[in-house]
RNA sequence: GGGGAAAUAGCUCAGCUGGUAGAGCACCUGCUUUGCAAGCAGGGGGUCAGGGGUUCGAAUCCCCUUUUCUCCA
């Protein structure tokens, strides 16, 4: 029986060397240019430029195996694995590409030599689908692959016709696409699976796609031949291997045994024994697949956090340390030691896995610690609503309590369920999902800000080149958005809110974390005419400019003068250009771990998010401050150069936003050196189409005013420039000035003045309580004794009740049996209090005893039978007030 | 971006409808004891995250800030 290193090897061997493709290696799988697409789910994804024809392939016949990763995006396999014998959230996609070279003949023939020459596959056992055509999309039967596939000797019969859901491809609503061919392998023991192909039958699998795209869909519907046709294919490796050694399920292949015996051995639970049913052999599988799948995510720079992908990477790790600790009893963090084990058994195919297998695995050990900590906390809290569950006489645990266990504490409810199940009780589901509803509902309505998301009708490109320039210009009105459709006749009147297009602007359209413009744009030929812009946004090449119009008419055609509001202009450009010099001033104080996680610049501030794990010290914040500004009065230059992608890429010291998709050519802003030659590691190079200053003396200065967290691992820290800046330290010039006024003292003695000031107040402190401690011996020592009882009674000087109550605890210990009320006089307020010992708990209570006293002293109060305190108002009635205590005293114990 | 929680001794946490801050582990001292998490007795250790408010009185109730966890987009 082959192995699946082998098998891998053999399909590029006979493609690469047999049929002269070039080997092409996996892109990652998490895709760092396109930010549409969470993770790599097709073989296609980095051939994607290709066949859209925005790139010339390199070569135009190719082989690859390509990482691919199917969970939380569209295709959602997540929940199925481990249930069945074929669903992954990581496989492998073999694939043969040509790109504009051999088409269906050689794709069809080659497939056919590898399946039943190279590997000898029974001929009988495998089935092909064609396209069976569509009239009223208006595609053709593929006869042509029909007629191929009985040419090279597929058995009659074997040959199914496919409807367009199956054997159509198209990549979405425009584009290219084509009709493809599959080929199914039969599992039935007597060879009948001929009904069952796409059956949805695991008897009668799909183990290879052959999709040829010749056609490109147009905007009106319509197709027309491409002068280019392509053939991209796709096998899926886990499922070859099954067929090729003759098993049912893919686990049963070498792909998975390593892991598995990894896991018994980290675990120590009874071995796998391939049973569908079994929770034991689904927690096996769950776990094999799921730490394939986040070694390579977290090999190719994904990370685990809340956001995205992160965050379907952090729900796959909890569901495999959760099937650990439920069904193959685990009770720490094991995850982590299966990762040698994908290294080792990849690394070979998938060199990248070598690189730093070490950080990987400690990335997964540190969020498995984190959430068994919640797991533990969970269980506790369960088992406190287990409780009142069954307090109330119910054997159901809520909706409500389910849901809240999830939401705030990340109890997933399939645990919340078995611990349920472990006490006799069952979960509400329907609530939970009610529960569910009710919060995303919530949560929606929280985030009201308008967004163009989607806009009916053509949008014409604008030109938006005039953006970094100053000058105004004038511009042709194209027409407006309303609704979000676009209109391109008739009139926009006096007081309509709407979104105008141009053929030009030198507005900014928000983009990069820059802030739309705002501003007018006026016929200055008819005066009449003014349009006032409230914010710019782009969509897709579009500039779209938000606003009211406030007087006169605008008509398509109409000559315009375009004129964003300058000083917010300026505004925004010292924050975005300060900005750059605080990405590189972070990374300067804090590492080299410092990557630009997002960032806002408008006209008030500047906001940066980036990768940091801890607080930043205040020592910190002012090295960074320090750094900016050492760059701002040095009056550095500004340059902006356009480069290829390719070119810029190698520009020294560059820097990019992880995941960010890039134009080509692209815009890059160097702070410091005027030609990209000249910069090095140490200057500010970053790809950036938003406006700048020309030298950054005109930031004037720089503060940051805030830091806060945004995610596990993200800090956001905001900044304010120029005449902002100013103003702040403006501010706080004037609250130090308020503390040297009073102190009657230089700044930079505040400091030693407030430290005397707190020990002052503690010598006083001790001073106070010396006093009232003389003062109570001094009451206990005159105190009478009626019954055996220590009446203690008094005025004491004026301190705090807990000085007070210190002392109520030695008369209690040097009296043995004492009635005790003590007052003092604050000034604004009188305190007062009862205090007795236990042997008098039959007689008295403190609470009681303490209510006629506080009423003569205009207040009120209450306590335990021990102990109680009041206040009242009314100093000049204590006196009263203690004799009445004494009084009550005599009554009470007599 | 929008919600939900948490912050108490070195660590893990308890503290009910407001009324003198506790436990276990760790630490120190002494005694006992050659044995796998040793036993007994005693002891030290707290700005109840910070700030404001309500109250006679706040760890406890309310608001703000900081930090951490968590869910949704």
């Amino acid at each position: 029986m082959p192995s699946s290193s082998e098998i891998r090897q053999q399909f590029l061997d006979f493609f690469c060397q047999k049929h002269g493709h070039t080997f092409v290696a996996s892109s990652p799988v998490v895709p760092l240019d396109d930010p549409t697409l969470l993770f790599a789910n097709a073989g296609m994804n980095q051939f994607k430029p290709y066949f859209l024809g925005t790139q010339k392939p390199p070569q135009t016949r190719v082989a690859n195996t390509q990482k691919c990763i199917r969970a939380g995006g569209k295709h959602n396999d997540l929940d199925d694995v481990g249930l069945d014998t074929y669903h992954h959230t990581f496989f492998e996609m073999l694939g043969n590409w040509s790109f504009g070279d051999y088409f269906k003949k050689d794709a069809i023939t080659w497939a056919w030599e590898l399946l039943t020459e190279v590997w000898q596959i029974d001929k009988t056992r495998l089935h092909v689908t064609v396209f069976e055509g569509d009239e009223a999309a208006g595609i053709p039967r593929d006869d042509e692959a029909a007629d191929i596939w009985k040419a090279v000797g597929v058995l009659p019969g074997h040959i199914h016709l496919g409807n367009k859901k199956d054997n159509f491809w198209e990549m979405g609503d425009t584009g290219p696409c084509g009709p493809c061919t599959e080929i199914h392998y039969d599992r039935t023991a007597d060879k009948s699976g001929a009904k069952l192909v796409n059956g949805g039958s695991d008897q009668v699998i799909e183990i290879w796609n052959n999709v040829f795209i010749q056609f490109n869909r147009n905007a009106d519907k319509s197709l027309t031949p491409l002068p280019a046709k392509h053939v991209d294919t796709g096998m899926g490796f886990e499922r070859i291997c099954a067929v090729l050694n003759g098993k049912t399920s893919n686990y049963d292949t070498d792909v998975f045994t390593p892991i598995f015996e990894a896991i018994q051995k980290a675990t120590d639970a009874e071995p796998y024994t391939a049973k569908m049913d079994d929770l034991k052999d689904i927690a096996y599988r769950v776990i094999a697949d799921h730490i394939r799948t986040l070694t390579f995510a977290l090999t190719d720079g994904a990370v685990i956090g809340n956001l995205g992908r992160d965050y379907v990477l952090k729900r796959i790790l909890r569901r495999a340390e959760r099937y650990g600790r439920q069904c193959l009893g685990t009770d720490g963090p094991f995850l982590h030691k299966l990762v040698p084990t994908v290294v080792e058994q990849l690394g070979t195919a998938f060199p990248e896995l070598k690189r730093n297998p070490e950080k990987v695995r400690e990335q997964i050990r540190d969020e498995e610690v984190a959430f068994l900590r919640n797991l533990d906390r969970g269980i506790k809290l369960f088992m406190k609503i287990a409780d009142k569950t069954k307090v109330a006489t119910g054997t159901v645990v809520s909706g409500t309590d389910a849901f809240e266990l999830y939401d705030t504490y990340g109890i997933y409810i399939d645990i919340t369920q078995q611990m349920a199940k472990e006490q006799g009780l069952t979960v509400d589901v329907t609530g939970y999902e009610k529960a569910m509803e009710e919060a995303k509902e919530r949560a929606r309505k929280g985030g009201k800000k308008f967004v163009v998301a989607a806009v009916k009708g053509e949008l014409p490109k604008t030109d938006d080149a005039a953006k970094f320039a100053p000058e105004t210009i004038e511009a042709k009105v194209v027409g407006w958005v309303v609704d979000n459709t676009m209109v391109t006749t008739g009139k926009v009147t006096a007081g309509e809110k709407v979104g105008l297009v141009l053929d030009r602007t030198n507005f900014y359209g928000e983009q990069g974390g820059q802030v739309g413009d705002t501003g007018t744009i006026d016929d200055l030929r008819t005066q009449g005419v003014e349009f006032q812009v409230e914010d710019t946004q782009r969509l897709g090449d579009t500039v779209l400019h938000f606003g009211t119009l406030l007087d006169g008419e605008i008509a398509v055609g109409d000559t315009m003068t375009l004129a964003p509001s300058p000083l917010r202009r300026i505004d925004v450009m010292r924050n975005h250009t300060a900005t750059h010099l605080m990405n590189l001033g972070l990374r300067t104080v804090l590492g080299g771990h410092v990557e630009q996680k997002g960032s806002l610049v408008d006209e008030a501030k500047t906001r940066f998010d980036f990768s940091h794990d801890k607080p930043l010290t205040g020592d910190e914040v002012r090295q960074i401050e320090a750094y900016v500004n050492q760059r701002v009065s040095r009056d550095l230059p500004v340059t902006a150069v356009t480069l290829p992608l390719e070119q810029a890429k190698k520009v020294d010291g560059v820097r990019a936003v992880f995941g960010e998709k890039y134009p080509d050519p692209v815009r890059v802003v160097m702070v410091g050196p005027e030609t990209p030659e000249k910069a090095n590691h140490d200057d500010s190079v970053e790809f950036c189409g938003g406006t700048h200053m020309l030298s950054t003396g005109g930031i004037g200065y720089f503060k940051i005013t805030a830091q806060e967290p945004v995610a596990k691992g993200v800090r956001r820290v905001t900044a304010v420039t120029g005449r902002v800046a100013a103003e702040t330290m403006t501010q706080l010039a004037a609250t130090v000035g308020t503390l040297t006024d009073r102190f009657q003292c230089k700044p930079e003695e505040l400091p030693t003045r407030v430290g005397a000031l707190d020990q002052e107040i503690q010598r006083l402190n001790e001073q106070l309580k010396r006093a009232v401690a003389m003062t109570v011996d001094g009451l206990l020592e005159s105190a009478p004794t009626i019954n055996g009882t220590k009446v203690v009674v008094g005025q004491l000087p004026p301190a705090g009740v807990d000085v007070v109550r210190q002392q109520l605890d030695r008369v209690k210990q040097k009296a043995k049996s004492a009635f005790i009320v003590f007052g003092w006089d604050e000034g604004d307020k009188v305190p007062l209090v009862v205090a007795l010992t236990p042997d008098l708990a039959k007689k008295a209570k403190a609470g009681e005893v303490i209510k006629p006293l506080a009423a003569i002293i205009g207040g009120k109060g209450g306590g335990k039978p021990d102990f109680a305190q009041a206040g009242g108002t009314d100093a000049g009635k204590l006196p009263e007030a203690l004799a009445k205590a004494k009084e009550m005293a005599t009554q009470v114990l007599e």
